[in-house]
DNA sequence: TCTCGCGCCA
DNA sequence: GGTAAGGCGCGAGA
């Protein structure tokens, strides 16, 4: 296995090189410096910013690590020796934007100062450090930028009272400014008890300016502390809560607001009796993420992302047992749901009668003052109509008030219904966690106002170096297509076609099976094989007569095979659909095989490869040997000169952006493998072809009718069997008609049959059979 | 907007 | 009483 030479496709070239890693550097930076012209294409001014020779070198610029520009971008040598002080320092104001191996790429955003400051950094701390980091005099605008994005830091506070929320200040101006916003003032709750001056409720502070031991108050709370001990407040429409927090963000009003929650102090709340066992010892950089959550003895909502397999579920329950309050842990599944449970129990010393699952098939009871309630986004979130028993759940869980809300998965969130989940439930704080905080639509920003700043975001390749996940060769191996699959795969116009020719590809499939097979006798791994489509899915795992487990696949089921697979020697291979690339935990797998990945989303493609990151008992030996050993393997399946390169360079981007390399492999299954592999044959591969063209058949049927009509029959047939196919998704009609044929058990349940819906589609389906017998 | 796959409901 | 098949709604991506 070599690194790939040929350049056909010189885009698809993967660098693993060091010196070549460079280049890679330079070549996205530049890729960056594009996106920036096209937010703002005025010629001149472009030519200025690029053009860093007038920077001032200071004298001893060779022992300073950062590069700053006045646009706010940060370039952070990784090779300096002051590396690991600059690194936790940026990753602390700045956004992380591309972190290869030598050189890292930040951006100042307001965003990212918000956070800063709101994990307790102060603006002139963030302006000197940065002076002192800086290879040449920091740019005036970057400092007004800073100062312009911290200064209202802390004046106004959103705060939860027995169930209803308040905006609160010591500063009633503040508020008045806040009021004439037209989103916010009609948030305003119009049945205030108190109106008279300027129509705040006014209250005493309590002693909530204190800061915890050790630490500084900012500017703000000072002011507010030495002035005046009154708090100015009004209330506000819980479901207008977000949008009142988006109007006060950095990029709106500039009044970010603090929520914090004083939960030591909360008397209201009955605290639940739960602590860490003595043998849940947190690593440095979750230590670390947890310090930015409590630092000033207060717990902060925002969002903490580590990659899967470092130990996201420790750092949550570790929350939720500081705060020692009722907590609400969101997954975006059952099965996540399960292990959240079974990771609360693990950690803590909570109690079997502390702590409830809540989804379709175990609806447990919420008992006591306090506990912990474990469930889906969906639960919470769904709309429709509920069984009884959810509803009265459901109706328990609005009325009370959390002390903290555990989102796993947090980038679901932005999304329509999901966000949802954040005013139903009412909350001290929000904790979301996440291994990849990306989304191919813009939405991810919103996580800002809808849950809180980053407060802490891991760098991988860091974590590798520390032995805390594993150390994994990714490879993109290019298949060509067979002969007689290319050529159906050009003639062809559809797109789905084209991509179940793609994914079948019988030399994707050897390559397949030559991995499989290699690291199951060689090495003793435990693989994962990945495939969106269903077809390909269920075709792959019956030919190889291997486990698999989809969307129908039957809760028990998923358990029994994923314990089959933990425990027994036989079973060394799983097939998953897009079930997997979510919160399924599989520790024991180390490689995973791609075989179709259709879809170029980044979050899918990092979110599989942690499957396999946590770390292996060998990873201390390769540590200790002090040489670098692969003990993961991530390899994606390509049919060459097809839309999959396309894809597949897009997906890989933010594995890239975080240092990963991908190797590029030519030539598998190897020459002398070949012959003992499936479709050896040209006669087996042509019946493969059938297989696929005639499943094909109902997949679109409007093809068959181009190709063996004309005329009028055509345009007629065309124009139904178009929207019956839109009406009814015939798409899925293709795993049908093909296992139905030859499911001879043993396999698990046949997929799901979308077309049964629609009457048409059964009666056509139903013809052919017969026609066929 | 559409397609696809998934989760909750009965 | 546990399981299946079908309806519905939703998220993600193109």
């Amino acid at each position: 296995m070599g690194h790939g030479e040929r350049g056909r496709a010189s885009k698809k070239m993967k660098i693993a090189g060091k010196d070549d890693q460079k280049m890679k550097n330079i070549q996205n930076a530049e890729d960056y410096y594009d996106d920036a012209d096209e937010d703002s294409r005025d010629g001149e001014g472009e030519e200025k910013k690029r053009d860093f020779t007038k920077l001032e070198l200071k004298p001893d610029h060779g022992n300073r690590p950062l590069w700053a520009c006045a646009d706010g971008r940060i370039f952070l040598e990784t090779f300096s020796t002051l590396y690991k002080q600059a690194y936790d320092f940026l990753i602390a104001i700045a956004e992380p934007v591309c972190r290869p191996e030598s050189m890292h790429e930040y951006n100042l955003t307001p965003h990212s100062l918000y956070a800063a400051v709101s994990v307790g950094l102060e603006t002139e701390t963030i302006i000197s450090v940065l002076n002192k980091l800086s290879k040449t005099k920091l740019p005036k605008e970057m400092i007004d930028f800073i100062h312009a994005s911290t200064a209202n830091y802390g004046k106004v506070k959103l705060v939860l009272k027995k169930n209803r929320y308040f905006i609160e200040s010591p500063f009633p101006e503040v508020l008045k400014r806040l009021l004439s916003d037209d989103i916010i003032s009609r948030a305003r709750f119009s049945s205030e008890p108190y109106y008279g001056g300027d129509g705040f409720t006014v209250g005493k502070t309590s002693g909530e300016l204190e800061a915890g031991p050790g630490e500084l108050l900012n500017e703000a709370e000072l002011a507010a502390a030495a002035e005046e001990k009154e708090t100015h407040s009004f209330e506000i429409d819980p479901s207008q809560v977000e949008n009142v927090k988006q109007r006060c963000l950095p990029n709106a009003l500039n009044y970010p607001m603090l929520e914090e929650y004083d939960f030591r102090n909360d008397n209201v709340n009955p605290d639940l009796d739960m602590e860490l066992k003595p043998h849940a010892q947190p690593r440095p950089y979750q230590e670390k993420s947890l310090s930015k959550m409590f630092g000033n003895g207060r717990a902060r909502s925002g969002i903490i992302v580590l990659p899967c397999g470092a130990g996201k579920s420790l750092v949550g329950v570790s929350a939720a047992a500081r705060i020692k309050k009722s907590c609400l842990c969101l997954a975006t599944n059952a099965v996540s749901v399960d292990q959240w449970a079974f990771q609360f129990k693990l950690w803590s010393t909570i109690r079997d009668d502390q702590i409830c699952r809540f989804t379709s098939d175990s609806k447990e009871r919420f008992r006591g003052n306090a506990g912990v309630v474990v469930t889906t986004y969906n639960m919470v979130a769904f709309g429709g109509k509920r069984a009884e028993e959810s509803e009265n759940i459901i109706e328990e869980m609005r009325n009370r008030e959390w002390g903290l809300l555990l989102m796993d998965e947090v980038h679901v969130v932005p999304a329509h219904m999901f966000r949802k989940v954040i005013s139903i439930t009412k909350s001290h704080c929000k904790l979301g966690l996440t291994a990849t905080l990306v989304r191919e639509d813009e939405r991810i920003t919103d996580l800002n106002f809808l849950i809180g700043p980053k407060l802490y975001e891991a760098n991988w390749l860091d974590l590798v170096k520390g032995g805390f996940i594993a150390n994994v060769q990714c490879a993109e191996v290019w298949c060509p297509m067979t002969k007689e699959f290319f050529a159906e795969y050009l003639k062809k116009e559809n797109s789905k076609k084209k991509q179940a020719l793609y994914v079948m590809n019988p030399n994707k499939f050897r390559a397949c099976e030559f991995l499989i097979r290699f690291h199951e006798q060689q090495r003793g791994d435990k693989i994962i094989v990945f495939a969106d489509n269903l077809f390909a899915l269920t075709e792959y795992a019956m030919k190889l007569r291997k486990p698999m487990i989809y969307g129908a696949t039957s809760h028990i089921e998923r358990t029994k095979i994923l314990e089959a697979f933990k425990t027994s020697k036989d079973v060394n291979t799983v097939f998953l659909s897009k079930v997997g690339d979510n919160s399924i935990d599989i520790p024991e797998a180390n490689v995973i095989i791609q075989i179709s990945s259709h879809a170029g989303s980044r979050r899918q493609e990092a979110q599989r490869l942690g499957r396999i990151l946590r770390a292996k008992g060998k990873l201390e030996d390769r540590m200790a040997g002090g040489k670098e050993e692969y003990n993961a393997f991530f390899y994606s399946l390509v049919s060459t000169d097809t839309q999959e390169m396309y894809y597949s360079t897009k997906r890989q981007q933010f594995l890239i952006d975080q240092g990963y390399s991908f190797k590029v492999i030519t030539s598998l299954p190897p020459p002398d493998a070949g012959s003992s592999l499936s479709y050896h044959s040209q006669q087996e591969q042509l019946s493969l072809l059938g297989k696929v063209l005639n499943a094909g058949d109902d997949l679109v049927g409007l093809e068959q009718l181009e190709e063996d009509t004309d005329g009028m029959a055509l345009q007629k047939a065309r124009r139904s069997m178009g929207s019956m196919s839109a009406m009814s998704g015939a798409k899925g009609m293709v795993y049908m008609e093909y296992n139905s044929g030859r499911n001879k058990s043993g396999q698990p349940k046949k997929p799901k049959d979308p077309t049964k819906r629609h009457s048409l589609f059964k009666k056509r389906k139903r013809k052919k059979y017969y026609q066929r017998s």
